[in-house]
Order: C-alpha cells, then structure tokens, then sequence
DNA sequence: AGTTTGAGTTTACTTTTAGATACTCAGACG
DNA sequence: CGTCTGAGTATCTAAAAGTAAACTCAAACT
C-alpha cells in the first residue's frame, strides 16, 4: 500500500477491535477467564481491579457478546450469577496468544514463563503462526498488505 | 489450571506487553508503520492523535526497541528524523494480526475488509492460527494452559 | 426478626491520561 | 534578515481511571 496514500482509517478492523478490548483491564479479565475464573469475586480478588471499572467492563462485555452469563449455585447460597466466555470471545485468543508469545519473548520472567499454553490432545507446546491459504507459514515481512472490498480513501478536507 | 489457585498474576506475559503497547494511539501508530508511514506528520495526518501523544509515544517505542530512528533528506530541506520498525517491532504482527481477523470476523464493514493480507510471493490471503510443536493446528478450546517455570503463587495478605 | 454473603451500585476525592492549542527551534531559501 | 517548514514542547482543560468506603438487595441461615 502507497504510505502518502490517505486512507480513510476510520475504516480498520483493527482500531474497531481495540475498541471493545483497547480499554484498561478488558484482556486482564479474559485472561483470567480464560484460566479458570467466572465469578465477580474471582475477577476483583485476582486482578486487583477497581469493581465499578470491574462491573462496567464485564457488562461491556456480555453486550459485545464475547461473554455470557449464567447462575451458579454453592449449596446453602442462593443461585449468583457467573461469567463464561462465548465463541466470540474464544476467537481473540490468536490475538491474545500473540500479545503472550511476545511478552514471552521480550518481557519474560528471567525463570522464564509464569503459564505455558499445551495443545490438551499431546501436550506439545502451542504458538501463534501466520500462514496463507496453502498452509505455508509466513514471515510477517512477507505480508502484503493491500486495499480490500471496503478501502476508502479519505475526503480532503 | 484451577480457578480457585491463587496465582501472582503481575508475573504475567500479557499484562507485561499490554504495558508497552496498550495504551491509546500505540497499535494504531504500529499500524500505520507497517501500512509505510514513517514521519511525524504522516501519523499525525493519518491518525488524528494529538501531537504531544503522539511525541510521547514514538520516545517510548523508540526507547523499547520496537521503532528505530533513522533520517531522511526531501531535497531542499534539512534532514529530519524518521520512524522505522525493528524485528522485536515486527514481532507484533502476530498479535496484531489476531486484532484485524478478529475485527474482520466481528465487526468489519458491511462491504468486507478495508486492508487485505497477502503473502508476497504467492498473493494467497494470510491469517493467524494456532499451531502445536508438531505442527498440528490447534482449536483455542484444546489449549490448555498450565504454570511454567516462573509461576508463583499470590502472597496471602 | 436479625445476620450473613456475593454481587453489585453510589458517592466523593485524587491521580493519570487524553485532547486542543499555542509556542519553539533549526536549517533552507529569497 | 525575514519567512517557511517539519518536528517537536509547553500549557491548559477535559475525560477516564484509581481509591476507598458506604450503601443496596435478596435469599439463606440462626
């Protein structure tokens, strides 16, 4: 792509996704839900988080539809709800792996890292690759990136 | 790993790379690197990000490694500095990348995407997946993530 | 009837981050 | 010597986040 050319950029997957999970504390909660948690109480204790930024973003959340919730019920309580996470949000993990495997990479632990991902089936470890369409992997200063259905260019203003 | 464990989660890859470029304007100046923009005014043209931001956070990708400062001379005027990616830089594509699928997926334009990925020798389209040591795709479900080396457990209080 | 509990909400205050605008600086050019 | 330009600083205001504590609510338990 041109760099002098104007794109709209109003217009970009990417900034419309950080949108949603761009604010503080949004992937700290996935990641938590993730590794197990489902409970407002799990989240606070673990995450240290402010619980009205807490209550804002996990309803942020069950709208965007990344989360859902359900009841849950200890015996001697009544039923409360819980948080579990929907296809949707199963599908950032990519992203979400990218961030760790970077961190991993640049900004780990001198032991080395705190969690590490295995595929369940064998146990191997797991990473983030790209590929195209053949299966090949690819580097990322391979990629290409070119105007798609919906480029815009930008209106002079 | 068990809900109910306990874990130091400051000791953690994501919310060590979220540090660096979870704040406001720093995807999106990454972004904008890859697309070909290298100078001050072409991010602050084709961002809208304020300058003082957007000075702020080029210092800090340049003091982490991730951009590097070279020059370059337009005939007729004095050399000015301009904004490079590194390879520690280019090692967020993958995390980024996970960004725009997702986006594409979830919240694209009606029309399609605005930017495709390609592979540059064969111009088949890319995408992030997950992939175990043996090279076996990986569905996010049957990742399992279990303590590495620097897992800690929280100090009670 | 009163108490406990998890899951919030509300309020009040401080700090941090973002945004908008004006100003500076140095070298090229006339 | 005065002006123009790109790349910033400086300054001020506004919005978001952080902190802390009090308050609510409903069912369960004493």
């Amino acid at each position: 792509m041109d760099p002098r050319l104007d794109r709209d950029t109003s217009n970009c997957s990417i900034a419309r996704t950080l949108e949603i999970v761009g604010e503080k504390w949004t992937i700290l909660i996935l990641r938590e839900v993730w590794y197990g948690s489902s409970r407002f109480s799990d989240f606070e204790r673990v995450l240290g988080c402010p619980r009205n930024l807490l209550a804002a973003r996990l309803r942020m959340l069950v709208e965007e539809g990344i989360l859902a919730t359900e009841t849950y019920k200890e015996p001697g309580s009544r039923s409360r709800p819980k948080y579990v996470i929907t296809a949707k949000g199963m599908d950032l993990v990519p992203a979400v792996m990218g961030l760790l495997q970077w961190g991993d990479r640049y900004r780990a632990d001198p032991e080395g890292p705190a969690v590490l991902a295995r595929h369940r089936e064998c146990g191997a470890r797991v990473d983030v690759q790209i590929r195209c369409e053949r299966g090949h992997p690819v580097q990322a200063k391979d990629i290409e990136s070119v105007p798609g259905p919906a480029f815009r260019m930008r209106l002079p203003e």
